[in-house]
DNA sequence: AGTACTTAGTATCTATTGGATACTCTCGGT
DNA sequence: ACCGAGAGTATCCAATAGATACTAAGTACT
């Protein structure tokens, strides 16, 4: 068992990969919408409002790839697929949370910051 | 006091600019560089590896403007500009570890999980 | 006087990513 | 034969990021 074997201010790390796909635009709102089980791809689309549909699916097939969440086909008709977090992406909750958590409490500062800002330009 | 004025999940709010901003693929990496104190712009360019000024500039900029980071410029030759945490920026501090202590201690599983998709496509 | 040196950036051009909108596919019901 | 539902694709255009080269200001050197 090593200790520290990745490191994010390394550009060549892998970590800093990961980093960036879990900072991406739409992963924090998508996890955040598994958060509670299994939703389906239009649920997805209306628990996350303003992602299309290409987008939605892109970023799914990526978190799938990297083992954040599990795709379920079932043969019905019409089609029916559900989406919900592995123990990996469980284990993102708390983290990604932490951050969700602080953007809603501190927008205000940052509104505030801005209009400060844009009144001295 | 209100309680629960900002939802990331609702598209027109002004939390969810917030997190795509603090979540954007090099502020984490900024801040995190930012934690001990003040840095110039070139020891922020060797500390977030990889870099390009013009995006360098941009993001701080932003980050500026949005209050997280104080920029001070002194007239000397050649001029020197420093750049360190403002009170909201450290407030960031301790989400954004969170999620950068996860990407590295979870990249090697992320790396296997990819491995096995690869696999099995 | 001209030139080199340092720091903190711009400028320019190209490649990649994201977004808007419309279309496809399957199959069962009417 | 036609329509509807769900889960996506296809296409095209705009915005963002990256690579590379260049600029500005002032002092020290020759």
């Amino acid at each position: 068992m090593e200790s520290i074997p990745f490191d994010v201010m390394d550009p060549d790390c892998p970590s800093r990969v990961v980093l960036q796909r879990i900072g991406d635009k739409w992963t924090p709102l998508i996890v955040h919408a598994l958060k509670d089980g299994t939703l389906r791809f239009s649920e997805l689309r209306v628990a996350v409002g303003g992602i299309t549909p290409k987008v939605l699916t892109q970023t799914l097939r990526t978190l799938e790839r990297d083992g954040l969440v599990e795709r379920t086909v079932f043969a019905e008709v019409p089609v029916r697929v559900e989406y919900r977090l592995t123990a990996l992406g469980e284990s993102l909750l708390g983290p990604l949370d932490a951050v969700r958590a602080w953007a809603e409490s501190h927008a205000g500062n940052i509104l505030q910051a801005r209009d400060a800002f844009d009144a001295t330009v």
